[in-house]
Order: C-alpha cells, then structure tokens, then sequence
DNA sequence: CTATATATGCGACACAGTCGCAACTGGATC
DNA sequence: GATCCAGTTGCGACTGTGTCGCATATATAG
C-alpha cells in the first residue's frame, strides 16, 4: 500500500524537540487508522500523555504541517468544518469522498504525478503541498440512487 | 479565458425561486474579480440589496453548492479558516496559491481532465465536485527565498 | 548540573458557520 | 390583480474549531 514517512525518526531527524507531548500525539497519527480530526487526535493522544492540552495538540499539528510531515484534508466537509490528517506518503494521492455514505477512498496514479510535474513547469512553481480532493457517489450509492424515482 | 456559467439565467432553468436577496447574491458572485469569502460577498451583496442576512448569504451558497453552480475553495487558509467561492467554469482548473506572497494563480490543462476520467473509470466514482489546491512559492518568492541564507 | 531557549497549560477569546422560529413573499392559480 | 401557501428570510442566540498571551515547566547543549 502507500508507504507512510516514520514521523518519530524524521521528527529527530529535522532537530524538533521531542516533548513527551509530542511524542504522544506524533505516535497517535502515525498509528491512526484513516482521516482523524484535531479533536479525535487530542482524545486519543490523551491515552498516552493524559494532561496533554487541546491548545498543544493544534500547535503539534501545525509544526507538523509545516514541516511538510502531515498533510492536511478537507475531505468536502462531510462533517462540518473540520480538518482532518494524515503521515505525509511517499508518493502523492487523492481522496474521494463519497456524498451518500461518507466513505473516503484513496487513489495514486502515475498520472497525477505527471500531472504535478507538468504544473510545477508550466507555472515555474515550486510545489510544496498539493491536494486533490474529490465529491460524489461511490458505485453502490450512485446505482443506489438511479434505482429511485 | 475560462468561461463561466451565467448564474441567473442557470437559477431560473433549475427552478429555483429568485428572492431579491438572492438576485442579489448570485450577480455578485457573478460580478466578483478574484475568489471571494462569505462575509465579503455579503458586504458586496449589501450594496445591491442593504437588509440581506448573514445567514441568508450562507444559506444560498450552500444552495448554489448544492446545485453545482459554483465552487468552494479553501486556498491553502492562507488567510484564516474561510471559504472562498467562483462561478463554476466549463473546464475543471485548478488553484496555486503562494505561501509567500499569498497571489493566486488558475490553471487548466488536459492532463487534468485525463485525469479525472482515469479516476472516475478506475474507481467507478461518480464526480460531482473536484478540487485541486496547491501551496507553495511562486517564481519572484522562490527565487526571493533562494537569495537569503 | 545549570542555563536558557523553547514548549506547555490554562483560560479567555475570535470568528466562521448554523439553527429555530415567527414573519414575509415569489410565483402559481383563479 | 387578488389570493394563497410552501418556501424563504431576519433575527438573535448558539456551536465548535481554532487562536493567543502569559506564567510556568522542561528538553537539550555545554
Ligand atoms: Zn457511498
Ligand atoms: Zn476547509
Ligand atoms: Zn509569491
Ligand atoms: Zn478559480
């Protein structure tokens, strides 16, 4: 599957001081399953370091995001304003979200990293977070819809 | 250019009921230079229709969103957690914004169309919405960047 | 171990966006 | 053009993410 950047070593690595909050929070994302918001990652950070505080949790995510370790989604606010996060991949990919059941699929192709290179060029732009977001139905609620009036 | 639906003439073939208010609006949205938030689409609204509501504002861009007759976007946040919103355009195109000077740049190519068949084929996803938002440093930012230590 | 630059907790705050409800109105019908 | 009513609006209170200033705590270098 995608390969994900272990964010404890490359967090050494860049010189970030390792608190014990951000140890928590950091191991919190790199274990999450799926797109988890700011909220969700503070109470589960909390399992590990319970006096962590929200305020921490959003300054970590933002030192994390700056330095290109996390990205940040929308995905099409399906559920309210939120954002949402993930360990940066080695290659870029899309989500799709889908509008009937909620469900987020994610998808690389080789396509959107040409794609990416065709823009950097053209624009002589210099990339640094690109996020490609997409709304719909996924195949069972589109037939799912077709099959009503 | 990137051509644009017209929005009331779109309004009126979906049945939508044109209140003043809403009149109001979408020739703003039509009119606007550049991409626009809420609460200044309001202030401009206000200009053409004085009493018309913050929440009505909101409640007729989700309607507009709902129909698909205009785009949301978050340009990178680069200022603050608002929304932006744009006409929709007869070709997808998507957004650069600069983190350093905070310009941004449209651009539509045919490798993004391809791209979005691939996706809706491999996937069998129906796409209604798809946004594609990229952060980075322009050319006079990068090059300004590159100059310092 | 000590020094100090950096990070944290706390509580108050900012501010985009939402909602329930009573009053109003677009546009269909006669 | 008068009537009617489902859909729309204004209002004001509310929600929920995300931010900030400042006193206190701590990771790391020497
Ligand atoms: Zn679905
Ligand atoms: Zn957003
Ligand atoms: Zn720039
Ligand atoms: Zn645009």
């Amino acid at each position: 599957m995608l390969k994900r950047h272990d964010l404890l070593i490359e967090a050494a690595e860049r010189g970030i001081r390792l608190t014990v909050q951000r140890r928590a929070l950091i191991e919190t994302i790199q274990e999450a399953k799926g797109h988890l918001d700011a909220e969700s990652l503070w109470k589960l950070a909390r399992k590990r370091d319970p006096n962590i505080d929200r305020a921490t949790v959003y300054r970590t995510i933002e030192l994390l995001k700056r330095h290109g370790m996390i990205d940040e989604l929308d995905l099409m606010h399906l559920n309210g304003e939120k954002h949402y996060y993930e360990v940066k991949t080695q290659k870029d990919h899309l989500h799709l979200a889908c509008f009937g059941c909620g469900k987020i699929e994610e998808f690389a192709t080789p396509t959107f990293e040409r794609l990416k290179r065709e823009i950097a060029k053209k624009n002589e732009f210099s990339i640094q977070v690109m996020r490609l977001e997409i709304g719909g139905l996924c195949r069972r609620c589109a037939a799912q819809e077709e099959a009503l009036p």
